[in-house]
DNA sequence: AGTATATTTCGGTTATTAGCTAACAAGGGA
DNA sequence: TCCCTTGTTAGCTAATAACCGAAATATACT
């Protein structure tokens, strides 16, 4: 579970699953799409895979990545399940001192 | 955005999410639930603070710290949006010939 | 002012991560 | 077999992150 947290800190990994859930792609088409050298995508990959959120098909001398798509889903379910929004967590009984600035982004 | 899976990134963040999950707590509360040190504690809470995951509210000599539901709410969307499980990808044309391997954990 | 408690900041060490180039492996075709 | 294409591994450096003890800050109380 630790891994697919590592996996997702990166925006290029991010980018990655985003880019292969519009469709399968080889190494060499995902590496199109970024500025970065094949090694150092070869490694996002490596990362993804050992999170086993993705996964590699040989085809010819390609490597076809797909989505691992239960593993996705399973993971976003354990991390809504871990926070489980919207239950059981009574309501602020205060006015916290400090309202929490929500400058992000 | 990018703070946010940044700071999910670390067990124990995790873990003070999940502690605040059930009550507000103060840092030195949530530090009895670990062994490390409180300036290392300290360094996790202005993280998952920066990311806006949280916020904390002086009382007397202690800070209390709160979840900042709204924003955590927002972020699991966000990551449900990117992905969006179950629509708008057609089905795998054919069986792969590696199947995924799925020995995570 | 002086002391006690709670928490953060400072300074430094060590471990991990991201990135590169160069070298290697695997597959397909002449 | 030889070569070309595609990806990965090896080896390195630079930047970042995690951690600690010591010192600093903030508040409360006497």
């Amino acid at each position: 579970m630790n891994r697919v947290y590592e996996a997702l800190a990166h925006p290029t990994r991010r980018q990655i699953l985003a880019l292969l859930r519009q469709c399968d792609r080889s190494a060499g088409e995902i590496a199109d799409h970024f500025d970065i050298s094949k090694p150092t995508l070869s490694g996002h990959l490596r990362l993804l895979r050992e999170a086993g959120l993705v996964y590699g098909e040989r085809r010819g001398t390609s490597i076809i990545y797909h989505l691992h798509v239960s593993l996705l889903e399973e993971s976003l379910g354990a991390l809504l399940d871990l926070f489980r929004i919207g239950d059981a967590r009574p309501p602020d009984p205060v006015q916290p001192s400090s309202p929490p600035r929500h400058d992000h982004e």
